[in-house]
Formats: structure tokens, sequence, C-alpha cells
DNA sequence: CGGAATCCGCGCTGATACTG
DNA sequence: CAGTATCAGCGCGGATTCCG
């Protein structure tokens, strides 16, 4: 099993590194600005394992409630949703409402900002699709 | 330390899930086919710390060689950056020429494949530097 | 210069149990 | 139904050392 599968790990204080200036050349597009950039800021939160799914399955309904996400997702923990989906909410792409009912009944949706990420994620799931198999099968040949 | 914060961790065999078929609606781009979808397979790798950050490094410059990389991204380890880069490589999107040279001289670039991945990669970015300010505010805000 | 190899700690993840 | 709480484990990532 070697490196590079997925995923993280340990995070100490890595990110002290503010971003490093990144020094972009004629191309711009600074990143730097101040204190922090928004490759580490924002996209970060996509690398999670879960986000980008549950905006994915969001963006088809205006609404789903909490079961309805877990299932449409499937093999996801519950305890993953939540956090992902608290994560979201955090961050202003998706609102909670909560309805004093018994049962609960809670609902999700994107919100405007959830809504103007899409269209990039379509994006990448777009290639992601095309490619896929180009990608597969290369990984397999590479030694 | 709450969660959500960053990363991954374990990771055993939660891929399993095969995608789960994810039922996509009349929205329709079924995911599922066959065996993997493209988010899994495909966006999981540039969920991990670095890949997003070398591949916008590298399409600023033709090619570049290991430690020009290495500086340009800063706080990026040497193992971290040779997997990463190695990765990339296995995936197609990046390739490696070793010059039999002494001292020895490696260029990176990124291949046709790459490229086509980076307008995707330059639209989340440009949505990342124009939205990070209210999101970050808005993480502050949320309790 | 451009790695490879090793060790190891941290914290995310998943499982399980419980609740209003 | 929609969570919360707790816990243990494992794998990622960093640091270090060595090499051609």
């Amino acid at each position: 099993m070697q490196y590079g599968t997925r995923g993280f790990g340990t995070y100490p204080e890595v990110t002290k590194g503010e971003c490093q200036e990144n020094r972009m050349k004629e191309n711009s597009e600074v990143f730097s600005m101040s204190e922090s950039c928004p490759i580490r800021n924002v996209l970060d939160r996509f690398g999670d394992k879960w986000s980008i799914l549950v905006l994915l399955v969001l963006s088809d309904e205006e609404k789903m409630r909490f079961n309805e996400l877990h299932k449409a997702i499937g093999d996801i923990s519950q305890k993953m949703l939540t956090v992902t989906l608290r994560t979201l909410e955090a961050d202003g792409l998706v609102s909670r409402e909560v309805f004093p009912e018994i049962p609960p009944r809670v609902e999700y949706r994107l919100t405007l900002l959830g809504k103007s990420l899409m269209p990039h994620i379509h994006g990448l799931v777009k290639w992601a699709k095309d490619n896929q198999e180009v990608i597969v099968s290369k990984r397999k040949q590479y030694a």
C-alpha cells in the first residue's frame, strides 16, 4: 500500500506557512494576499472525504432531509454526514432548517453561496467522468 | 479543535461502496457506471494535501525542476512532494523527465491531460478567491 | 541535486451505544 | 427521525537519515 492513495492524517501547524506567497509569475493570480491563501483556506474544505459528494447530492434537489442524504450517499456514517453538514453550514454553503415537530424534521439545502460553487464542481465532475477511464488505465500501467 | 478542520485519517475498505449508484434523478449525470464512480476514483486524488497546489504551480511554467517546485510551494516536505509528483505521474497528469547528468536534473511538466484539467482547477480557485472572505467571516460567526 | 527509506505521532474516521 | 457521545485504530504526513 503506497502513499498517495488518499487522505491526510496528522496536520499540526503546517498551514502556518501562510501559503508562502507562491510567487505566481506573470500568469498572475497572486494567491498570498495578506495572511492566508484561498487554496488552503477554502479548497481544503472539499478535500475531505464527503463534502463534494454531499454538495452534489444536495444540488439535485431543492431540499433534502437528513436521512434522504444518508440514503442517497449510501456509505457514509451518520457521524460523518453530520460533521460534513455542520462544516458546510459553518462555511455558509448549506442551510439547515429544523422543524419543531415530533418526530423531528430537518431540511438541508444549498445556499446561494453554495449554488454559486456548483458550476465549478460540476465542471470538475464532468472532467472526471470524461477522463476516468484513461486515468484508471494509466494508473494500472504505471509500474 | 473541532472536526471538519481538515483531513482524513483511517481509510480502510470504505470505498468498497462502489459509489452506491447515487441514484441521481432527472438532473442526470449518473455517476455509478459499473464498478466505480469518477468522484471517488478521480476527484479523491485532489483531496490530498498538495496535489492541487502542485498542479497550480506547475501550470505557471512550462517545466520545473524538483527544487523549483519545492521552493515555490514552500512548506511541503521533500517526501510529500515526491509522493505527490509520483501520484500525479501515475495518473498521467504530470510527466517526469530524468536527465542523465551529474548532478541529476529532473524536469516536471503538465501533460495534455493535466492541462485539460487546469481550467476547472482555476475556476475553483477563482471562486475561492472571490468568496474566501465571506466564508472566513461566516466561519467565525458560526457558534 | 533529487531522491529513497525508515520511524512514529496525531487526529480523523468508523462503530457502537444512547437520547429527545 | 436526527442526531450526540465516546472510543479505539490506523494511516497520513513530517522529520530524519542515507544514497548515487
